[in-house]
DNA sequence: AGACTAAGTTTCAAATAGTGAAACCAGACG
DNA sequence: CGTCTGGTTTCACTATTTGAAACTTAGTCT
């Protein structure tokens, strides 16, 4: 990706190197890198060998490939069990997905798009880490138009500057107008439909995570197939799901505040 | 933690006070930050202001806190499916966790440190993230004498230089020179006991996980408790495990080869 | 109110750390 | 053997980072 605006200074610089290396997906090799990044070699190499001399990414000696490092796992389990939601939603998820026997989602915003990061899947137990993690579009998902119906009209300028608008499906809204009208339905009737918008066949009910304030903090979805659902059969469901979504608001908030004196 | 020798430039710094944030655990303010760190109050503040720029870090305006970004927790999951023996591994502990009916470990090595990466759990299901991810001590648990034991000379000296060798219990080998010499019958053996030298009534049999050119990948156990099982009983399992252990090790480096030309 | 204090933010010259073209090295290849 | 290709190191040049101190809020106390 060459979004990133500004890459302020060298911390951007690495970090940009770190999710070129995840990006991959594999251990890949410094001339592969180099190939892709704009910086030159020197600058680079002394990125990675920073990176890995600090744990961030590892250097498999044999193949001379670099991949992620240990220490990310070991910021990673910091980083969900604090920042997100998931934590402390568990056990609603699984009093939800125990109530609809459904697919269900709980995700947060993420430099306008939707980042998962937990799931219950109707038959499976719980499958953490290979599904959770996963980003996906706004625009044409449920927990995605969730979050944006409730977003301050200049967080809603930025997210929405990021959606690609491709058209997965004959209902995929492909444009900021047709994506803000239906944003003004959904937070009137409180909660957002996905039909058939990203995947055909594949419809959800989602509600937003909002703070007392009002901020959005994430969205929680019920999602099935049109073979089993219609969606005034999912909407039902809403007022299920929302009060759901209600209860993990109010613990995460309560969650905050007592910090140490 | 003031350990980190030498924390080289301004990424080190920043990769600090990740850190920092990380092991609270909640949310923190600036000032808390500021008094645990070595650095200046302005320095910090800018690491801060750069780390949260790039959504490594979440500024929670209401409170001024901050917590653990979203960012993360996508390279968080590529790091685990990419760097880590997990994936590779899961289908391998589902099978030993069900021959064995024990506990089960899947830990590998950083900076000195055992990081489980993976765990099944006798009687509940997998509980991922919640257990994996977190960090114990080298010197005394049977996965990681099992990873020590297999480390090169300087490896390991850099790794013994990070252990605390605090006494956990009566059995806890207190000094280098005591495991050098444990980890030369566990090398000869093939496998490591764990003699309650963590936490009394826990007793364990590891094996590392090792690539073909002999390099410690990681380890796996089996973990049980004196009332259930004795260190022999236990030792009858070792050629299981190690086979487990293998057949990993042979599925890990597979897959690092087949790179795109 | 007005003076104090604590917490966070900004400034600015000095110093440090990062840059990258080019040279270098090592092993693979013909 | 020369000649590559892929990786590592050098070094003079520069941009970034540094941190003491000054500043700005937002509370608190009298």
């Amino acid at each position: 990706m060459v979004a990133d605006g500004h890459a302020d200074g060298t911390v951007g610089k690495a970090l940009d190197v770190l999710d070129m290396v995840a990006r991959h997906g594999r251990p890949v090799r410094f001339s592969d890198l180099l190939a892709q990044s704009a910086y030159p070699k020197a600058t680079l190499y002394r990125l990675l060998q920073t990176l890995t001399h600090q744990g961030m990414l590892t250097l498999d000696p044999d193949q001379g490939t670099y991949a992620l490092g240990v220490r990310l796992v070991r910021l990673a389990h910091a980083a969900w069990a604090q920042s997100s939601l998931a934590p402390i939603a568990r056990p609603y998820l699984d009093e939800l997905a125990a109530k609809t026997g459904e697919t269900i989602h709980l995700a947060q915003l993420d430099q306008g798009q939707v980042l998962y990061v937990d799931k219950r899947n109707a038959a499976k137990p719980v499958e953490m880490f290979a599904q959770a993690g996963k980003v996906g579009p706004a625009y044409c998902t449920g927990v995605g138009k969730a979050m944006l119906a409730w977003l301050s009209p200049e967080a809603l300028e930025a997210a929405l500057a990021r959606q690609s608008f491709y058209r997965h499906t004959a209902n995929t809204l492909v444009s900021p107008e047709q994506l803000k009208a239906e944003l003004q339905e959904i937070r009137a009737r409180g909660h957002a439909f996905d039909r058939e918008e990203h995947e055909v066949g594949i419809i959800c009910c989602a509600v937003p995570i909002l703070s007392r304030a009002g901020r959005v903090m994430g969205a929680l979805s019920v999602t099935s197939t049109t073979a089993r659902h219609s969606l005034e059969s999912l909407g039902a469901l809403a007022p299920t799901i929302r009060d759901i979504a209600a209860r993990i608001a109010a613990e995460a908030e309560s969650w905050r505040f007592p910090e140490q004196a």
